[in-house]
RNA sequence: GGGUGAUUAGCUCAGUUGGCUAGAGCGCCUGUUUUACACACAGGAUGUCGGGGGUUCGAGUCCCUCAUCACCCACCA
């Protein structure tokens, strides 16, 4: 079969990728004890993949791929993410657009519609994967409301439960009361706002006298329980213990000391709100002040406050009060007031700290065993500054509200008693609303996990804890590869829950990779509209293009912008290789066995096989270590510059196909991580070694170092300067070279073809231009020609004097050569030696006109 | 406020434990359709490695400092 002029993408990689999922070729082969074992991170079942997802699925398939081929029995398994509030979002403003609303369905029928709402739209996710070249076992492709992480959830709630570690409370939580649901501290993002600062004068009692108080939500003034002052504030040192009667309500509240109060912030002075502020809620847990809510979940006015109040807005409300107080004359002064606010990271509703009964897990004992960990370096982070980054997030950890107000996602496995509400109890009966236990009637939860507290389990989850095969083999997980952003939320958290539930981490690397950012180094996002599809990307450039495009000059951790151009340098790599196999089919035939041990004859045999060797080293050392970039970067210009530049040129006069054959099955090899797709399409073209997928095959061991000679550098360095000759005088000139050195002397024909000379022979020589790359080699220049190669001679010269005049300085100094390690100095001398012999040479050609 | 990273050729970026003449792709200039490839081939130009200081025989690399940018965490009522 022939093959076309240039690569057709589209035509191979859907066959391919059939192929391999047909063969096998990426199921566990249980051949070897050594394993290596990776995750998808669930991406959303109900989104569309985009390029931070391709460049997941590039970096992780790299791995899976060069694992697999060094014969570690590897797995590379498949998710979906039913992502709770993120699908949610998504099928609630859909039921708007319907007309409909939440409330016109149970729960169950919520449940249900987004099931198969999510169901019908999670294949498109699933074939962009397989696109990417996604080389992981489908067998074992897991959704996050799979039975079996159901299960599990279950069981690590359950075993918390019984040590203690969740519990119900009445907590000040981030409350989104458009989408009526709580949020964890990490799903709220702060913006600046121009806002107020008001000061208000707060009566104190049995007094003409006020103290000030600074607040920028006036409207919570019906639920403060205290005025708080620093301890060591000295203008408030006689009013602490005092009684300040709030108005408006009249309540009488107590002025204390805290030292979380900052004295030259506003007044010194401070409202606390405990109810609907974090930080006034941590300081009346420390004062055990009462707390009372004034705003409701639909962030409306409520509560135990004045009767003209209920049912206005928070905004309505703060307008109200304000022109209350200011009747009052207590309004001291009103500042314009640049503050933080916590908006829903979806909606851009402003989050309102509520009380809310919630589930909790607490944190701090958990963390403190994976900080434990961590501290012992059991797991490698890749860039490792990410592992002081986790380390010092655990040590700040808050307990976690892990319970979600909506209906899609994990139902809580926990029951309430009918007629006491302190009464819960745990029962997976989860599809029953109602359960009758020893004649008391319990109400599930309503509530279902924060989608976080069940992905958090993934690794040992998908492995089958704690009895699987799998979970035996394959657990700890060899690398855990995902996105900055998740670190805290994601990462940390499997860390958290591997140990507690599996006693072991759950991974032992980490590799982070950065975001892609749009091509001017933005974010990409939907609302700006600067987002890539990768999949169009991959329709016109094929799947490996992308891939490397991606993975090309990209470090671990750092955010970098989107490059076309690389997409491109990846497709012409890709195109440079079907070109190679070209050339190659056009020298066999189908009479040609391939031979794994090949018969080196020839200069350049031995030269581009001992160059092979150490690339194959070089690259598996690379990729050991996660430097994906510099590992495709030695592939890319060995194959590119040595390989095709020189070998395959030179064996158009000198053909070795033993050789060549050998060389470009294992250059297949070692690409085939990197771009999977081409290299399977060559593989299976060349049909060498029949039966057998590139992906199932192994990786090339470094062997024949021991063939390696410098002869064939000699030609290359030969040729380059008489290239450089005929640049510099014109192409039209006629070259005519004399030889006196016998290594020369048999690779005349090659000479000729890579350098495009005129003639080449043997001969005394000693006329015209004595080229300085080889010993005794002239280029027959008549007087006239060598006038215009003067200059650049020159030129050489002052070259080799600057780098003389260095070198030769160096070794002047008695420190250097005191203190540089010895086989530097020996260099340095060994340098200083073949720069003094250029210059001779260049010396002699320019004495000689 | 705290932290992390970045600043290297016109552009996008590499450059592990300090080691000599700092690299890649694209772009640019010159030439070429030469037995696979113009998604190519050959040759060439381009960098006071953000500024300043320090350690060292030697600094893009380590330390200090300043500047600019990005991100993360906390959040001051």
């Amino acid at each position: 079969m022939n093959l076309d002029k240039n690569y057709d993408p589209v035509k191979y990689e859907p066959k391919i990728y059939q192929n391999w999922i047909d063969g096998g070729a990426f199921k566990s082969t249980n051949k070897s004890s050594e394993y290596f074992s990776i995750v998808l991170p669930p991406p959303n079942a109900n989104a569309s993949l985009h390029l931070g997802h391709n460049l997941t699925v590039a970096v992780e398939d790299i791995s899976a791929r060069y694992n697999r081929m060094q014969g570690r029995d590897t797995v590379f398994i498949p998710g979906a993410d039913h992502a709770g509030f993120e699908t949610w979002v998504v099928y609630e403003s859909k039921l708007n657009k319907e007309g409909k609303t939440r409330f016109d369905f149970t729960n169950k029928q919520l449940y249900d519609q987004v099931w198969d709402f999510v169901a019908s739209n999670q294949q498109t996710m699933l074939n962009q994967l397989k696109k990417m070249g996604i080389s992981a076992d489908w067998d074992r492709f897991t959704y996050t409301l799979d039975q079996k992480v159901v299960n599990q959830v279950h069981n690590t709630f359950k075993k918390m439960w019984q040590d203690g570690l969740v519990y119900r409370g009445e907590r000040l939580v981030n409350y989104c009361t458009f989408h009526g649901t709580s949020f964890s501290d990490i799903e709220v993002v702060y913006e600046n706002q121009a806002g107020k600062l008001w000061y208000l004068k707060y009566p104190l009692k049995d007094s003409q006298d006020f103290i000030v108080v600074a607040t920028t939500r006036p409207e919570t003034i019906l639920g403060d329980t205290a005025v708080a002052v620093n301890p060591k504030d000295k203008k408030y040192l006689s009013l602490i213990g005092k009684t300040v009667v709030l108005p408006i309500t009249n309540r009488e509240i107590p002025i204390l000391s805290d030292p979380m109060v900052e004295s030259d912030f506003g007044t010194g002075a401070v409202k606390i709100t405990p109810a609907h502020d974090i930080n006034d809620y941590d300081l009346a847990e420390r004062h055990n002040l009462p707390m009372i809510s004034v705003i409701n979940k639909q962030g409306i006015m409520d509560g135990d406050i004045p009767v003209q109040y209920l049912g206005l807005s928070v905004s309505e409300a703060r307008e109200k009060i304000i022109n209350d107080l200011e009747k009052l004359n207590l309004v001291e002064k009103i500042e314009d007031y640049s503050n933080r606010v916590g908006y829903c990271y979806k909606c851009h509703t402003v989050i309102q700290p509520l009380l809310s009964k919630q589930w909790f897990v607490k944190m701090k004992p958990l963390a403190d065993a994976a900080i434990n960990q961590l501290e012992q370096s059991r797991i490698n982070f890749y860039p490792s500054s990410k592992l002081n980054q986790s380390i010092e997030y655990l040590k700040n950890i808050r307990d976690w509200n892990i319970s979600r107000q909506i209906a899609w996602g994990i139902p809580i496995p926990a029951f309430q008693n009918k007629l006491d509400e302190n009464d819960w109890i745990f029962d997976e009966r989860v599809n029953q609303d109602e359960l009758t236990i020893n004649g008391k009637t319990y109400l599930r939860d309503q509530d279902v996990f924060d989608t976080w507290f069940s992905s958090g389990q993934w690794p040992y989850t998908l492995l089958d804890y704690p009895d699987g095969e799998s979970f035996k083999k394959f657990y700890p997980l060899s690398l855990m590869e995902t996105g900055g952003e998740i670190l805290y939320q994601w990462v940390c958290r499997m860390i958290i829950l591997g140990i507690y539930i599996t006693g072991e981490i759950p991974f032992k690397n980490v590799y982070i990779h950065g975001y892609v950012l749009a091509d001017d180094g933005s974010k990409m996002s939907k609302s700006v509209g600067n987002v890539v599809d990768p999949i169009p990307l991959i329709d016109k450039y094929g799947s490996d293009a992308v891939r490397i495009g991606l993975i090309i000059g990209r470090t671990a951790g750092v955010n970098r912008g989107f490059d076309i151009r690389k997409i491109e340098e990846g497709r012409n790599f890709a195109n440079k290789l079907w070109n190679i196999a070209r050339f190659i089919k056009s020298k066999t035939d189908e009479t040609f066995s391939y031979d794994d041990n090949p018969n080196p004859t020839s200069p350049q045999d031995r030269w581009v096989l001992s160059k092979l060797g150490e690339i194959s080293k070089t690259v598996s050392e690379l990729l050991e270590n996660y430097r994906y970039s510099e590992a495709f970067d030695a592939i890319y210009s060995f194959t590119w510059n040595d390989f095709a530049d020189w070998y395959i040129e030179s064996s158009k006069t000198q053909l070795n196909v033993s050789v060549l054959s050998y060389c470009f099955s294992n250059i297949l090899r070692i690409v085939h991580p990197f771009a999977p797709f081409i290299s399977e399409a060559i593989w299976g073209n060349l049909n060498w070694q029949k039966g057998e997928f590139l992906a199932t095959s192994s990786w090339p061991e470094f062997k024949f170092s021991e063939v390696a000679d410098n002869d064939f550098q000699t030609i290359i360095n030969l040729t380059t300067e008489i290239r450089f000759v005929k640049a510099t005088l014109g192409a039209e000139t006629k070259l005519n070279l004399e030889s006196n050195n016998p290594l020369i002397n048999k690779q005349l024909d090659t000479l000729t073809s890579l350098s495009k000379l005129s003639t080449a022979k043997e001969g005394a020589g000693g006329s015209g231009l004595k080229l300085h790359s080889a010993d005794n080699v002239w280029i027959n220049l008549s007087a006239s020609e060598i006038k215009n190669f003067i200059n650049s001679l020159k030129k050489q010269k002052q070259d080799q004097l600057a780098t003389i005049r260095n070198l030769e300085a160096r070794l002047q100094n008695k420190s250097y050569l005191e203190k540089a390690p010895a086989h530097l100095v020996v260099e340095t001398k060994n340098d200083l030696a073949t720069h003094k012999f250029n210059l001779e040479e260049l010396d002699k050609q320019l004495d000689s006109f």
